[in-house]
DNA sequence: GGGCTTATTGTCGAAATCGACAATGGCGGG
DNA sequence: CCCGCCATTGTCGATTTCGACAATAAGCCC
């Protein structure tokens, strides 16, 4: 273990005031860390972080606009040796690859005390790559029967909507026979017995996401 | 508008450690507030209540063993005069029926900035039910064909497990004919042209929760 | 070029689901 | 006691979906 000497500067993005605040005052009074900049949006990570130069980002995953996940995919593009702690509240399996494949060092969840969050940022900081054994675990029980490919997510977000296989058909502007033959590897593919349960396992996958597709932001 | 010369006790309850530190700090330095405990679940969070008698108690809705619902209620069963402002990450409307209907005097999402949510801390302290105008309209919007009966409860539930009708007929010990019928309601209350939509409308309602019905805790 | 994945489409018969009309018994509230 | 809601079941014809076997074209990686 190395003797640090020199302060760990911070960049926290989250966009709840509420939270973001209180992790910014609380992890500011922590011996090592300081918290040289906040933002609310990934524009302004990107922008803060090119201002201050911090040393590691704790970037939420869920924002609105530009998310946690574009958010470091952006970050990276221009500064590959930036640190990136992920923070996020659901255990979502999907967002951990999508993150770690953007170039996230770290994940990790809200869930855990403010000890191990430090020590994240502290492993971070180190060059690890800390993830929380909750989210390792789930990261290896994923995708039993490999991941659905683009057309059958499309497929499979119209079958959520509540479309027939012909009316998917003309939809997406090819024959009821191919609807069928991408319905059929979804449901094998989720393991689904029928259409119902494979919407279902969408949702418990986080392939579908809670909300209608867009009523009320 | 009263001139409240009192300091608001308040009690902060939620299970993750992240959000309450910090959020009882950036509070504490609120004029006029003042944090008298923490809790992190709902045993605790009573057991204040009972200790410290604060004014306000600020109870997050999801919490693990007994929930932020289940809180209010044994608090009020305690404590009529009780007075609690829920807070949740995620705007279901159900909850928040639920948690009205459980005693809590406000809702509010952990979207807000602090401001309004001090606002909503004196609003409560003085009486008022502050709901959130994103709530409010949500609450507004539901139920557009009333509500599902039990027995369609459980038909929504087989139908997220996969089965297909005669399976369900079987396990709930009924004729196909009938279990067709329930299926035919539910797709008329959730606004459904088919049963995988009436799944996806079950999760986007908060009819079903998110996850797997047992996996990894 | 060869191998692999993805997207596409066909055929055919079987199985499941749908929709509309109709009816009965139970149970709780006014 | 009557009304309304809930759960239950029946019938019939039409529509939709399923399953299995097969095949073709495009794009990508080695």
């Amino acid at each position: 273990m190395l003797a640090i000497t020199a302060t760990i500067r911070l960049l926290v993005v989250d966009d709840h005031p509420l939270f973001r605040e209180g992790l910014a005052r609380t992890l500011g009074t922590e011996e090592g860390l300081e918290i040289v900049a906040q933002a609310e949006d990934g524009m302004t990570a990107v922008a803060q972080w090119e201002r201050l130069r911090p040393d590691v980002a704790l970037i939420d995953v869920s924002m609105p606009g530009i998310d946690g996940i574009e958010t470091v995919r952006r970050l990276r593009a221009r500064h590959p040796q930036a640190k990136v702690l992920m923070l996020t509240s659901s255990e979502d399996c999907d967002d951990v690859i999508a993150a770690l494949d953007a170039g996230a060092s770290g994940y990790i969840t809200k869930s855990v005390r403010y000890g191990d969050l430090v020590a994240a940022v502290r492993e971070v900081h180190a060059g690890g790559r800390p993830l929380g054994e909750a989210i390792a675990r789930k990261l290896a029980a994923r995708d039993p029967n490999g991941p659905l490919t683009p057309r059958e997510f499309e497929v499979l977000r119209l079958l959520r909507e509540g479309l027939s296989i012909d009316q998917m058909g003309r939809r997406l502007d090819i024959t009821e026979r191919t609807v069928r033959a991408h319905v059929t590897a979804i449901k094998v593919k989720l393991d689904a017995a029928n259409t119902a349960q494979a919407v279902a396992r969408g949702f418990e996958r986080g392939l579908l996401s809670g909300g209608p597709p867009k009523r009320i932001p």
